[in-house]
DNA sequence: TGTACATCAGTGAACGCGCGTTCACTGATGTAC
DNA sequence: TGTACATCAGTGAACGCGCGTTCACTGATGTAC
């Protein structure tokens, strides 16, 4: 063995990492081969010992997006516990935070390439699934610890809307030219998913700052 | 004068139309000038009398969505009297309605392109802004004009969380592989749009079929 | 009415560039002795 | 410890294709007389 064992898969890991950060910024077909390579240290010859090819890269960066650990809490922009109590308002604030709409580069894909996955392939589309399943799956289990149960559909029901209205805020902010109005964007969508996960009051406070 | 006084501007508009079409279903990036042109009628040669560039072409159909008359409802998937009292529940209804979800070629570009927009220049921003603005009007007027008003800034972040709502609601629904999945959500976020207009009772009724 | 003409909308071949993909080669690494 | 070697990760030139863009040309149209 000329190279040390773990060699291949980091060099593996890096290449994705790569992709990943610049899928979120351009989409897939905006990105070249160079481009990705580059950013991994690389040069382009060396991709297809690694892939099959671009199209192939894009579903494993997809699917990675969810799997791996590392990655699992990358979406939502600051660190979230996901087995506390509050959990669901935690998520809800992280997903629609400053950060998240920032940093677009480690962004959660769904916010970032949900139209380039609708035109995708199977693979893409069933990737984005699970995502949005484990999301919602939060949520629900963050409306269900509250102390007002509701009925397990209405629960369902709940934390699919909020898991819309967190991904649409975010999507919607970003395309929006004027940063002040991306900014009240995200503030109505996070105090309406608020209300509807039963977090909080439905009478607000008047707003500070 | 060798061509009817006509001919010229109503040509450019199929050429917009066939982009619009095109932009829609497969994004800005992967269309090519070949494919709007035939979808026109057109051959290739044709376009650089009628636009000077492709990115050009991209700004002048985004900014059509809105401003040109007989594009304007047509994000809404179906005909939406937009003075009418009940304009609100009727857009969202519309909106999230299954011909929108499945008619992506005449889909609001909101839904279909946002995350391209979000990689776009200013100009192709500020056409969303402008879309976006007008929705989230139709829908704060919707809200206004009910029996029990709230305050004015709790109607327009209203507004803005129903638009945001619809968009993401139709955004994710698009971009997952299970069709009865995306139906529940849009079903889902149905449900919630038109409780935070204020439009339907919080208590939901058993669902039928 | 019919013919010659001027205009210009649209054609399609050609150009150049970038990118996905391939491949013969280089050189860095760990191993054998 | 040091040297020769086998392996294979990574290189970069080359290929071919598609697409944005250009341009000399064709031919359809309305007008002049």
């Amino acid at each position: 063995m000329p190279y040390p064992a773990g060699h291949r898969p980091e060099v593996k890991k890096r290449i994705i990492a790569s992709a990943r950060r610049l899928f979120n910024r351009h989409g897939f077909q905006a990105v070249s081969l160079d481009a990705i390579m580059a950013g991994a240290g690389l040069t382009r010859g060396g991709f297809y010992s690694y892939f099959g090819s671009k199209s192939e890269l894009y579903a494993e960066v997809l699917g990675c997006f969810f799997t791996e650990p590392e990655w699992q809490s990358c979406w939502e922009g600051v660190e979230v516990d996901l087995a506390a109590r509050d959990a669901g308002p935690q998520v809800v604030r992280a997903y629609l935070s400053r950060q998240h709409y920032e940093d677009v580069e480690n962004s959660c894909p769904m916010v970032a390439l949900p139209t380039d996955v609708s035109r995708g392939d199977k693979r893409a589309r069933r990737a984005f699934e699970t995502v949005f399943a484990a999301m919602v799956s939060v949520l629900e289990r963050g409306i269900a610890a509250r102390t007002k149960p509701t009925q397990g559909r209405n629960r369902r029901d709940a934390a699919q809307a909020i898991a819309a209205l967190c991904i649409g805020g975010m999507v919607v902010a970003r395309a929006l030219e004027n940063r002040a109005a991306a900014d009240a964007l995200r503030d109505a969508c996070m105090g309406a998913a608020l209300r509807l996960g039963g977090w909080r009051p439905a009478q607000r406070r008047p707003r500070r700052g």
